[in-house]
RNA sequence: GGUGAAGUGGGUGAGUGGCUGAAACCACCGGUUUGCUAAACCGGCGUACUCUUAACGGGGUACCGCGGGUUCGAAUCCCGCCUUCACCGCCA
């Protein structure tokens, strides 16, 4: 969420940066709506506090005439005070609706993009940052999707999941599940060399949490929802690990940078995605990923954007994947998110790229919602939260089987043969 | 799940209707003293909103788990919820 000062200190900047996000003149108007809307939840407020102020000095009058024994002059004063209540009261009815209509404008604001986002509506119009410098593989006509190859190697059985919970659980048995395994071992020991903390979080979160990072309201939908209980499914290890710094002071700006990794199971209900683009392991609801988390200091968020880049880079390198990166455009950026970098491998029997990664840079729009602050000599400020996959699972091993299939077996690359202990699926 | 007890500032913890935004101690920060360190002493030390000021600052309001209520006045009384602890039950 926005902080109101920014918006009323930066109005020309705000409606730029939601220009990049494609809103209409008529859509813009919420910036004035917002504004006006704090207009008068600062005057109710004042008028408010003057109130109480003369509440609470009468009230005092009347206790020290009771205790001067003047009964009477106590007694006439109360007339006085309850009145003065009545109004308050009012003003506060008005003040709290006004502060509701107000949360649940800015609600609807998304983040103001970085000056780098490209303008555009959709996902072709994201800007290539890197492209993959070589020849992309070829595997010839005889080559299979993954779909076909898992069922050929047993790596996962995707109607045994449909048996067990519904269509997009995907089964992983023998050498795929031991793969599975091994790819978490491989990304959290890569993370924590990279100095990330490892955590292991809840699975499930309650609304404050969902709300932090802002799945809640924005996208309620997206979650399971275990309703008896009042819980969420999270869809992504963000939500659970950064919001262990929900409500935190940070003391000391040395404390930065703070970094956390952690592999959770990630669940998605992608309501009606069906078809031929969404087979396999293309899209599931439910799949492992490790992500990597990081709080920092305003002034060293972006640079630490970078050095996010470079450590996803490096594990696609090792894993000897074709990627490329793309800079989200402002259609296709995140509600939340400044500034995005999406990680596509190329998969080689679809002969499509598939999207592994996302890192993103939320600068103070998740931790304006988590208050999540930290000490200067001004007084408390926003921190900035970023995160990244390092990385999803699913998409990774259809790539990795796809690109990697021979007529003897799927060949594991070196990197994850220690992880693993074997070099082929066959 | 049942029964009982408790939830106060970074921590321990006092406070049962007005003099309490909240004692005291610890931690932390600044200073004095001091070969160094330590000790001792002095001072400072919550958050949000708001008004005012060029700024330093100053004023006001709210917050003692959360929400409601009683009262002229609530950390203190009442109701609901949540959480924690103890015991019992169940259990990977």
């Amino acid at each position: 969420m926005l902080e109101i000062s920014y918006i009323r200190e930066n109005r020309e900047r705000v409606l730029e940066g939601l220009k990049v996000r494609n809103f209409s003149e008529e859509e813009l108007e919420i910036v004035e709506k917002v504004i006006a809307l704090d207009d008068k939840r600062k005057t109710l407020q004042t008028d408010l506090d003057n109130k109480l102020a003369e509440r609470n000095s009468i009230s005092k009058s009347i206790g020290d005439l009771f205790k001067q024994g003047k009964k009477d002059e106590a007694n006439a004063m109360r007339q006085q005070v309850n009145d003065l209540k009545d109004t308050a009261g009012q003003i506060e009815e008005d003040l709290k609706a006004t502060k509701a209509t107000l949360a649940e404008t800015l609600v609807q604001l998304p983040n103001i993009p970085h000056p780098s986002v490209p303008a555009g509506n959709t996902d072709e119009d994201n800007e290539i940052a890197k492209d993959w410098p070589g020849a992309l593989p070829e595997l010839g006509e005889d080559a299979k999707p993954h779909w076909e190859l898992a069922t050929q190697y047993n790596v996962f059985d995707l109607e045994l999941g449909v048996k067990i919970a519904g269509s997009g659980f995907p089964v992983f048995r023998g050498k795929g599940a031991r793969l599975v395994r091994a790819l978490i071992a491989f990304f959290l020991d890569e993370a924590a060399r990279a100095g990330y903390e490892e955590v292991i979080p809840p699975l499930l979160v309650n609304e404050s949490t969902a709300y932090g990072t802002g799945q809640l309201p924005d996208k309620e939908g997206q979650m399971y929802h275990a309703e008896k209980d009042d819980l969420y499914l999270i869809p992504t290890a963000e939500v659970p690990v950064t919001n262990i710094y929900r409500d935190v002071i940070i003391k000391d700006e040395s404390d930065f940078p703070i970094k956390l990794t952690g592999h959770t199971p990630c669940f998605r209900r992608e309501a009606g995605s069906y078809g031929a683009h969404v087979r396999g392991l293309n899209r599931v609801h439910q799949f492992d990923k490790v992500e990597i988390v990081r709080i920092e200091h305003p002034d060293r968020s972006y640079e630490a954007l970078d050095e996010m880049v470079k450590h996803v880079e490096g594990l696609l390198e090792k894993l000897e994947l074709p990627y490329r990166i793309l800079r989200l455009c402002g259609g296709d950026l995140g509600f939340t998110s400044a500034l995005t970098y999406d990680f596509e491998v190329f998969s080689a029997a679809q002969k499509r790229w598939l999207e592994v990664s996302s890192v993103s840079n939320f600068e103070t729009f998740q931790t304006n919602r988590l208050k999540l602050r930290y000490k200067t000599e001004q007084g408390n400020r926003l921190a900035h939260t970023l995160n990244g996959s390092a990385l999803a699972l699913a998409r990774i091993i259809a790539s990795l089987m796809e690109n990697n299939q021979t007529p003897e077996g799927i060949r594991i690359p070196k990197a994850l043969q220690s992880y693993t202990g074997f070099d082929l699926i066959d």
